[in-house]
DNA sequence: TATGAGTGTTAGTGGTAACTTACATATTAG
DNA sequence: CTAATATGTAAGTTACCACTAACACTCATA
């Protein structure tokens, strides 16, 4: 009955289906209100729209990056990483198409904008776990090794569907990758 | 004179700003040519596009991939695709990253969509080059990770301009690539 | 010269969508 | 019970846009 999460699951499915163009009409209709209480409450598609995704990105993809790095064992780190965060993204597959979709037409704050997020997100954690082991590495081109892997899983066509493998193949997946990751850091 | 390239050049100008949401009036205004000219010829707005956007990739993204794949080399044959794919999808950039926000929204027809062009491209080349050698190869994977190179390029937010390198920094860079890819393969 | 194809201009149609206004109703707090 | 606050309904405003119709103009070719 509370109507701030009505509007709020509505508008998020609504928009995971139409991104930014989907109408106030739709959403209202969606979330069993009416269009005229969005903007009472929102003022603009616009800013319904960021507040949503800002709460929702909070709560689907907070990462506790900063914990896994602590793990010392690199390939590890690594591993655990890829199957965390390759998990999170394949399970919000289409939230994720959305605001990649929305992030590349330019029209996305810095808080949604989800290759800033991952990117700079990837960059903390790689920064904290090479710290820790007083290690030199080019941390840009690592992440954006990590952030490539990401991207390939959620935009390449994708028949061996992801969603479909047991843990275990999951792991061997991400084990897979790291080791790639890996095979570029190790020559210091 | 050309009307038709007038349309074109001016068509793509405007759709790679503002992707298939763009006004034919804009289009046309762009084009410096009535808009009913453009109905007249394409009939629809979507129609103009595809055939737009068909003409471009072919003419932007044609690839001599078959040719590249005979080299006998795997690190040189993945290191050569590295180097020449990224340099044309980082020189249109702009069209390029159109390109996957309309796809991942889901209305392009295949004969444009990015995604799907740039895997089953690869898909081919690797298949041809490792029978050439008649090595066994999980060639998804494969080309996952050369995909995911490539959006990593155009997606994630690109401080160390990959515009600026030099050829030789180019080549290095897409070496270091290709060894992270080669590092997954060797294993039989 | 006459014909036809391609183009421009202007106006218009029908639809949609963001956002507003005015008023009525419901809900809640003091 | 009352007053403030949140909601719904319905109608409207303004703007844009895909697409069409009607008519006049240019120009090449037969």
């Amino acid at each position: 009955m509370d109507k701030t999460e009505q509007i709020f699951k509505g508008a998020i499915a609504v928009f995971i289906k139409k991104g930014m163009q989907a109408s106030t009409q739709e959403v209202a209709k969606e979330a069993g209100v009416a269009e005229v209480t969005l903007y009472r409450r929102y003022s603009t598609k616009e800013n319904l729209f960021t507040t949503v995704l800002k709460n929702v990105l909070e709560k689907k993809f907070g990462s506790h990056i900063l914990e896994i790095a602590k793990e010392k064992d690199t390939e590890l780190f690594l591993t655990n990483i890829i199957e965390d965060r390759l998990e999170v993204l394949v399970k919000n597959k289409d939230l994720v198409r959305m605001l990649l979709s929305e992030s590349l037409r330019g029209n996305l704050t810095d808080k949604i904008n989800l290759p800033e997020v991952i990117f700079s997100s990837l960059k903390k954690g790689l920064e904290s776990h090479f710290h820790l082991k007083n290690q030199q590495v080019d941390i840009d081109f690592c992440a954006r090794q990590l952030g490539g892997i990401f991207l390939s899983y959620v935009i390449l066509p994708n028949d061996q569907q992801f969603d479909k493998l047991t843990s275990q193949e999951r792991r061997d997946l991400a084990k897979k990758h790291a080791k790639s990751v890996l095979s570029t850091i190790e020559e210091i």
